[in-house]
DNA sequence: GTCTATACATCGATAGAC
DNA sequence: GTCTATCGATGTATAGAC
């Protein structure tokens, strides 16, 4: 009778997943080009041969941990359809839900905050400009709605719209190069205050 | 009697610097890492050994590019000491002043923010954070001092810091990415008028 | 599916002539 | 100071056995 596979060359179910968490880590930690696939292996546990059967190549792993993590990113965003509440109310709703989604995925954020903002380090094409958009149009279509209805004070929709976003991007900024003294929700949360103030017509409080 | 030189061997001295100006532009454009002494030797028309002979390595490029640039940002940062002025007309000021220097350096600067804030490339060490919190601490004395007078709200010191900053860097951050569509003097001018609504104990205007 | 071993390109850096 | 030629290391990717 044949005795049981030997342990080397079993097939083993959670390589890919150990491939991909070492690849956003090491991507994130090195940048894309600086990163070879041989430590991807190494901190896997596994050899090449392994990374190449489950991905087509270096750039394939790179935009499946990129796709992957930014499906639920894209399906938070299509809920901030607008509502009946204040405006401020569901500004300030969105940026600390995106702001608790970007804590969740701290590592994927920055290798997409080095590649959007920063050169592409050789990596693969990804629409960066798309997933940034999402953020900025529902911003600015709930700031359009404050002005409409005449919360916010009648003024430079742009400047109003990159106010906020100012507020979101400086706090998950801070937590990228300060991770030891975060923002926090309630720092990005007094910070709103202040915008909002800025924006309201009546500057209560 | 000697002939003279031919016209290959002979020293340029110019070589220097459009082997800087290309490692700047290659470095920016693609990242340390993916950035190849070949392409920036090729992009200056020189060979190989004239880049090692004026610089060390390439390690040295990147760090002589750097150095060079960030001279002119250290001298600006030095000439904020606070004035009698309002405090907001002096953040205003320190942020135009900023603001106008990165444009000058936009190239630079997008070096700098890219591997500020994302991987390090493989880049040799840099005090980046340094750099950066000269800034900061430029505009957090000047809220305290804002703060100190009366002149704004008294509040949460960071978040206020973080408001003003955030503004500058939305504004610089956009026009790394929309080059074509920059926010301009006028459009960081508008977004501080917002912040310093919400910043002021008399919300005018 | 996983291994060993290797192909082949490109990398940063240098030797030695001029 | 600049050249040609090349070194040794490292890169991505794969062939072929199991």
């Amino acid at each position: 009778m044949s005795h049981t596979a030997s342990p080397p060359l079993t097939p083993d179910p959670a390589a890919r997943e150990r491939l991909l968490r070492a690849a956003i880590r090491l991507f994130t930690q090195k940048g894309y080009a600086a990163t070879s696939v041989r430590e991807i292996v190494e901190e896997a546990g596994v050899t090449k041969p392994v990374l190449y059967y489950h991905f087509k190549s270096k750039e394939g792993m790179y935009l499946t941990a990129l796709r992957d993590g930014m499906e639920e990113y894209q399906e938070l965003m299509a809920s901030f359809s607008p509502t009946d509440e204040p405006a401020d109310l569901q500004l300030r709703r969105a940026c600390l839900s995106v702001y608790d989604l970007f804590i969740r995925y701290m590592d994927l954020m920055r290798l997409f905050h080095s590649v959007f903002y920063g050169p592409q380090q050789g990596a693969p094409h990804f629409d960066y400009h798309a997933v940034h958009n999402l953020l900025v149009e529902t911003l600015r279509r709930l700031v359009r709605l404050g002005m409409d209805r005449g919360e916010f004070k009648d003024g430079d929709e742009r400047a109003m719209t990159l106010a906020v976003l100012g507020a979101f991007n400086i706090a998950t900024e801070n937590d990228m190069i300060h991770p030891e003294c975060p923002v926090g929700r309630e720092g990005l949360d007094r910070t709103l205050d202040i915008i909002f103030r800025g924006l309201k017509t009546t500057a209560n409080s």
